[in-house]
DNA sequence: AGAATGACTTGCTCCAAGGGAG
DNA sequence: CTCCCTTGGAGCAAGTCATTCT
């Protein structure tokens, strides 16, 4: 009850309650507001609730004041004795030229300085940046020698790691200071931690897969290039002394501090909060309770696109399987993308016939569909689906007369996609679907593995299956760790002397017993329960490393972190620890419990997405 | 209608800090 | 205490989707 009072009271509008309250307070007080307005749900829709209280006319503060971001270190210029060659000879380059000869400089190790689009890009940037004399000497990339100037760095970065400890405290309190006086913002009269206060460096782009543009440079982002965005009250952050701000505004229907656009793609690039704050927190709760929306309609959703594939339009039978897709594989929506500006991946709307193999038996199954794609990131989607046998003629049908490049959905795009999707639930669109069955998977599945009698370790297990079972379907992936060999060789190196210990403990124990038995005095019988109590010390350290050893080679590809930040309600996993005595501190991080925090608080043990 | 823009979420990789084993 | 390995978290690219522009 006191908790109630104390939160109305921290959230009033008066200014007096304006300043900082201590950091756990703070958390605790926030999400206590939003447990009054989960509360509200039963008397009024949540809906409802959004766009009276805090979304109307897009607002999303009153107050808001930051230092704006901090800028990426002036370039330092390289030593005398650090040179560029080119054709063998040494040559002074000036002062931008020589700066990115450093960026590439830097990546000469990397991969990507073996590949011709990102040699290329490079060069031509490169090119263009330099003075006209540069220009009429270097010609050739391969003339160019920069070796010199790479060594020059690694060694500086094996320098700073070697520096004494004095040093290396210096350096973090400096790191701290930044932090305390550029990363955190006060929005409605609370401090919160920004996500990311600084500008990005200039540097070589480095896109995923094959991306056309590899190697081009990013520029250096300087005050004339950002936006400000505070309240009209606040006081206005100061660029950097001799600069200006490209503009300051007061636009509190966004949640971004500052912004700029980035010379790439022209795309805009944000500081917003941290994924702690308030803001962001009811944003991830809100998104989830539009995923258990979901789950109350999905059954009419699933049996009228099942209807539809028989539709007599072609563009609600692709629209039909599309959905299915979507559903059933929790494929993202698939926009269209520009050619040639980005790598070539797909989502369901923009597969294309090359993407899917139709085989009418396969392995003793039928109407199987092989899939294969590069999904976001250059990340690749394999899988072989046995899909209904409506489905599978339609998708003949999608792909007769077609070439391996034509689009499988033709007449099908993702904004006609959600708009129907938008009729069927408020709310809805193609992404609440992997939401849904993502969050709906885990609580599954931790209902199914979840064993009330197991120890914490072994219910660990159950939850990372769990978690893997949603990461599968979600296709997260991730390249397999470098030391993984060498880490699962130690780490069955520790079971066996485990093992070995145990062995011997156990004929410890046996000793003792004999001993105790034909002694029967108290001294004997105090070292067999010391003993006994070794061996089941061992047994337990044993199984914990075995289970260890086991969820470790599982997760050998599988990414776990991606569908845990993004994709699984919370509660679910609250409660789940609750109603099985697991520690959250097992499940959660220390920064995935602030992320959290709203969901800690709000979730007991009889939760139910 | 559909392209462009803007805002915000999702996703993977890399690397250094720090924690545990020896 | 040192070393080594794991993990947290920064970093930033690449998606989604609504809105605005043409």
């Amino acid at each position: 009850m006191l908790k109630h009072v104390l939160s109305l009271a921290a959230w009033s509008p008066c200014p007096s309650h304006a300043q900082i309250p201590p950091a756990s307070l703070q958390r605790f007080l926030t999400f206590n507001a939003m447990r009054i307005h989960a509360a509200c749900r039963n008397a009024k829709t949540w809906k409802i609730r959004w766009e009276e209280e805090q979304h109307a006319n897009g607002v999303k503060w009153q107050q808001l004041e930051h230092r704006g971001p901090y800028f990426a270190p002036p370039y330092e210029r390289l030593p005398r004795g650090v040179s560029f060659y080119y054709n063998g000879k040494p040559m002074r380059l000036s002062p931008a030229t020589e700066e990115i000869a450093t960026f590439y400089a830097k990546m000469l190790d990397h991969d990507y300085t073996r590949k011709a689009i990102f040699k290329k890009n490079f060069f031509c940037d490169w090119t263009e940046q330099m003075t006209s004399e540069e220009r009429k000497k270097i010609k050739q990339l391969d003339k160019c020698d920069f070796r010199e100037i790479h060594d020059y760095f690694v060694e500086r970065q094996e320098a700073q790691k070697a520096l004494p400890k004095e040093e290396k405290q210096k350096l973090k309190k400096e790191a701290e200071r930044i932090q305390e006086e550029y990363g955190y913002c006060t929005i409605d009269g609370h401090r919160e931690k920004i996500g990311n206060f600084k500008t990005e460096p200039p540097g070589l782009f480095r896109g995923r897969g094959d991306h056309p543009k590899m190697g081009r440079v990013k520029k250096r982002i300087m005050p004339e290039d950002v936006i400000i965005n505070c309240s009209k009250g606040s006081k206005i952050p100061k660029p950097p002394p001799g600069h200006k701000w490209k503009e300051v505004r007061c636009d509190n229907s966004v949640t971004w501090l500052a912004s700029w656009t980035e010379n790439i793609n022209g795309a805009i690039k944000y500081i917003m909060l941290n994924p702690s704050s308030k803001l962001k927190g009811e944003k991830d709760w809100q998104k989830y309770e539009i995923a258990r929306c979901l789950k109350g309609v999905v059954g009419k959703i699933r049996a009228q696109y099942r209807a539809d594939w028989k539709s007599k339009e072609m563009k609600k039978r692709q629209r039909s399987v599309a959905l299915y897709f979507i559903d059933k594989l929790a494929l993202r929506a698939g926009n269209e993308k520009e050619e040639g500006e980005t790598a070539d991946t797909v989502g369901c709307c923009s597969l294309r016939v090359e993407h899917l193999r139709l085989h009418p038996r396969m392995g003793g199954k039928e109407n199987v569909v092989e899939f294969d794609f590069l999904g976001k990131d250059c990340i690749r989607y394999y899988n072989l689906v046995p899909v209904e046998k409506q489905v599978f003629k339609n998708l003949q049908l999608f792909m007769e007369n077609k070439g391996p490049g034509d689009d499988l959905f033709d007449r099908l795009s993702t904004s006609t996609l959600n708009k129907h999707l938008q009729d069927l639930m408020e709310g809805l669109t193609a992404k609440v679907f992997r939401t849904y069955n993502a969050s709906i998977t885990l609580q599954e599945q931790l209902d199914a593995l979840t064993n009330e009698d197991d120890n914490v370790s072994a219910k660990l297990l159950s939850y990372n299956r769990a978690n893997r079972a949603v990461a599968i379907l979600c296709n997260h992936q991730r390249a397999t760790p470098k030391t993984f060999e060498k880490s699962m060789q130690n780490l069955q190196a520790k079971i066996n002397v485990k093992r070995d210990q145990l062995c011997d403990a156990k004929l410890e124990l046996k000793k003792a017993k004999a001993d105790s038995r034909c002694k029967r005095d108290v001294k004997s019988k105090a070292a067999l329960e010391k003993k006994q109590k070794h061996v089941e010390k061992l047994e337990e350290q044993l199984e914990k490393l075995v289970l260890q050893a086991t969820d470790k080679e599982e997760n050998k590809q599988i990414a776990l972190g991606t569908s845990k930040l993004n994709y699984l309600d919370p509660r679910i996993s609250v409660a789940w620890c609750k109603r099985f005595c697991v520690p959250i501190e097992k499940i959660f991080n220390k920064t995935q419990r602030e992320k959290f925090a709203w969901a800690i608080d709000m979730a007991d043990e009889d939760f139910v997405f």
